[in-house]
DNA sequence: TCTGGGGTCCTAGGACCC
DNA sequence: TCTGGGGTCCTAGGACCC
């Protein structure tokens, strides 16, 4: 805890649903949700024009129609919100070296470190051009919250939504947390604040009251311990920027319950393969293989097996998840399989091949094949004109018409709205699905290239996106 | 049409070693 | 030979966060 108001938390407002407002200029001031489409999908983020109709972050995307039965449902385009993501951290790391990042839209910055701000003026400056500069650059709005420490930086910033900034001087964090409900503090979910409330602890003066003795029994040492030092507003967590991971997973929900065993063992098979690929693309191996099964009635198992060394060989990896398949009863049905490793390493089969191999003619072996890039397709036939999928929400580029992006498909038919992030709310065209007019296309910058505003130096503001 | 996908950290028991 | 204790690794599950 330190006595400058220092520490910034920026959250980006209804990120996703405002970057595809932004896209999307017919979507403006209108109530948009993201998420999954499929029958078992859940909202990603809702605008707040949404919000007003009660629909919020991880409700069954059922749900959200029945509230909001006129919203824009859209499928989460990630490409783009990686982009404007690594332009809002470009901006964090003209403040400081020192960045944390906990999602694409949502960091800290200790603007000591970087001799951005060194009191509560200096810093609520710099929080402002911050804001300011993000809505140049990106065209979207993001919440600033400042004080002494991360937890209440983060606090902070969740009162400053939407569009706003808020500052915690340093002295008034007791006061100011004591009426607030157990949950504000990071650490206490739906299952500790049930505890809490059983025991009689509903604000935060309540538990403070209690003390750490009677905290530690209810919620155990160290999950107590630490809660107790948060009520009482001591927390001396650092900003650190770029931590490794840990481990890497991947994991799919299935429209339908699982229930043929080689189905699901091939699907074992497809996530071992999706799992080894991003290790691979992050230039890590791993030891520990975990399989994850979610059965019909929703009860989660996992089972995990440590190798001798790690590896990133997919054969390996499928190998260990399919006989730790072996040892799972299915009966009754599997809704979702995951595949992960963990026990990561810093290196790649590639590196153990080329120690054992020494410098064992490199020309004679016959070139390693090129893994596609992360999240790209791998190298496939591109689907027949028919085939193809019309994502809802995806842009798309018409040889006639120029830009847009799909407003909905089916029966044969896509329907096209012919608009770009500059442009006015545009028309909309409807297309035969194997129209060879028509081709999905990479996102356009959010704000025109030639609009953004030079930084005072060094690198410009992250890759343009290419143009169809 | 109930409940995604990607992570982190903690706890607790048993094996194993010294 | 018997008994005890501590440390580390592995496995499984659960809470939490965005």
């Amino acid at each position: 805890m330190r006595a400058t108001p220092t520490i910034l938390h920026l959250d980006m407002d209804a990120f996703f649903a405002a970057a595809e407002q932004a896209a999307k200029p017919s979507l403006r001031g209108k109530p948009v949700v993201v998420g999954g489409l499929g029958p078992r999908g859940v909202v990603a983020t809702a605008s707040y024009e949404a919000r007003r109709f009660g629909v919020h972050s991880a409700m069954p995307m059922a749900q959200a129609r029945r509230l909001c039965p006129n919203a824009a449902y859209l499928i989460p385009r990630f490409s783009l919100y990686r982009s404007v993501s690594d332009q809002v951290m470009e901006l964090l790391g003209r403040l400081s070296p020192l960045v944390e990042p906990l999602s694409l839209d949502e960091a800290f910055v200790d603007l000591e470190a970087g001799g951005a701000a060194h009191d509560a003026a200096t810093a609520r400056a710099a929080g402002e051009r911050l804001r300011r500069d993000i809505r140049a650059a990106t065209g979207l709005t993001g919440s600033v919250g400042l004080a002494g420490a991360k937890m209440l930086a983060k606090i902070a910033s969740e009162q400053a939504k939407p569009d706003g900034l808020v500052l915690i001087e340093p002295g008034t964090e007791s006061a100011l947390l004591a009426p607030m409900p157990v949950r504000i503090l990071p650490g206490v979910g739906p299952a500790t604040g049930e505890h809490l409330r059983r025991a009689g602890i509903t604000t935060v003066a309540e538990m403070v009251e209690a003390g750490e003795d009677e905290l530690v029994r209810l919620l155990g040492k160290a999950h107590g311990g630490s809660l107790y030092l948060m009520a009482t507003g001591h927390d001396d967590r650092p900003v650190v920027a770029e931590r490794d991971a840990k481990s890497v997973s991947v994991e799919d929900t299935f429209d339908v319950d699982l229930h043929d065993r080689v189905r699901i063992r091939t699907e074992v098979d497809r996530l071992a393969d999706r799992c080894v690929h991003r290790l691979r693309g992050a230039g890590r191996s791993g030891r520990t293989v975990v399989l994850k099964v979610r059965r019909f009635d929703f009860s989660t198992l996992t089972r995990s097996e440590t190798l001798r060394g790690p590896t990133d060989d997919p054969a390996v990896v499928r190998e260990a998840a399919g006989r730790l398949l072996d040892g799972v009863d299915t009966t009754g049905g599997v809704r979702l399989l995951g595949v992960g490793v963990s026990g990561l390493a810093d290196f790649t089969q590639e590196d153990l091949f080329a120690q054992a191999a020494g410098e064992r003619e490199a020309a004679e072996a016959p070139a390693a094949e090129e893994e596609p890039a992360v999240g790209e397709p791998a190298d496939e036939e591109p689907p027949a004109l028919a085939d193809r999928r019309w994502p809802a929400g995806h842009d798309v580029w018409h040889a006639e018409h120029g830009p847009g992006w799909v407003q909905g498909s089916g029966v044969g038919r896509v329907t096209v709205r012919f608009e770009t992030p500059y442009s006015e709310p545009g028309r909309v065209r409807t297309f035969k699905v194997d129209d060879p007019e028509l081709v999905l296309s990479d996102p356009l910058p959010l704000v025109p290239v030639d609009q953004v505003p030079a930084p005072e130096q060094g690198d410009g503001p992250g890759e343009p996106m290419s143009r169809p």
